[in-house]
DNA sequence: ATGACTCAGGAACTGAGA
């Protein structure tokens, strides 16, 4: 089983991309982040058509998370519990159906947080809180449980082609470090560190600055493994190639390969 | 270098992104 997460940047914009990316790839399940469209405008139609069920949280203009699945979906959830007064769309969680059990997958837009001295950073590391709370909550049910999405998290100075120009960023902030280890300390794998550490594999290239051609990117899209799902991973890869497509999203897809039968 | 680029909304620009 493929799962893979993509912030797209629009999807509507991206559906080309998207559709000729599925169609080489082959992943059973997406999610997808900054979707920048309200449900009823969502591209429903064109992925059904390419063999997916669709599950989506959309928002007018901005944020929106969705889930792409061949197999099918038993439940879905929107919304990240543990403050009523957050209205933005970034979390998205199934449960889906496979010929060996279930496997949970959340799909999330973590806040970026910048600039760092607004409250644009205490929503950030508030989010971070609540995500570990839920992420404590599903562990305990010990099933193969994902995590996987745009966090917005520069894990280790090995994730940034140019450490010193992030050291003041809300992506590479200690603070915001130590959160995104706080839930792999509660027992999570990062799928990608787990099959190489090798440096210069990243997620995002700015649109700015020719940060494409100079290679200056960073890792900041990620897919965290219950241990459940982690003794099952065969491979992780970053499709990178697409950030050279053209009209391209400045994130590029990132995927595991789960040992559980695919579907379609 | 104070910037660079790209998106949605809405119809000239701003806010947001990272």
């Amino acid at each position: 089983m493929r799962i893979a997460t993509w912030n797209v940047n629009s999807v509507r914009l991206r559906l080309d991309n998207t559709l000729a990316w599925l169609a080489e790839r082959q992943p059973d399940l997406v999610c997808l982040q900054e979707i920048k469209c309200q449900d009823d405008q969502f591209p429903r139609a064109a992925f059904e058509a390419a063999g997916y069920n669709v599950a989506v949280h959309g928002q007018k203009g901005f944020n929106g998370v969705a889930i792409l699945s061949r197999h099918p979906i038993d439940e879905v959830t929107t919304g990240l519990p543990g403050d009523d007064s957050d209205v933005q769309s970034r979390f998205i969680e199934v449960v889906v159906s496979t010929a060996t059990g279930v496997v949970r997958v959340c799909g999330i837009y973590l806040p970026n947080g910048n600039p760092p001295d607004t409250e644009k950073y205490g929503y950030k590391l508030g989010w971070m809180k609540r995500l570990k709370t839920l992420v404590a909550q599903r562990l305990a049910l010990e099933e193969p449980f994902v995590v996987a999405g745009d966090y917005n998290v520069i894990p280790t100075p090995a994730d940034v082609h140019d450490p010193a120009a992030w050291a003041g960023d809300a992506l590479f902030l200690p603070q915001t470090r130590a959160a995104f280890q706080e839930l792999l300390n509660l027992g999570l794998t990062d799928a990608l560190r787990a099959v190489s550490d090798a440096p210069g594999l990243y997620t995002f290239w700015d649109y700015q600055a020719g940060a494409w051609p100079r290679n200056n990117g960073i890792r900041i899209d990620h897919l965290l493994l219950s241990p459940q799902a982690a003794g099952l991973l065969k491979a992780a890869g970053i499709d990178r190639h697409t950030r050279g497509w053209e009209k391209p999203s400045d994130h590029v897809p990132v995927w595991i390969d789960l040992d559980i039968a695919p579907r379609g």
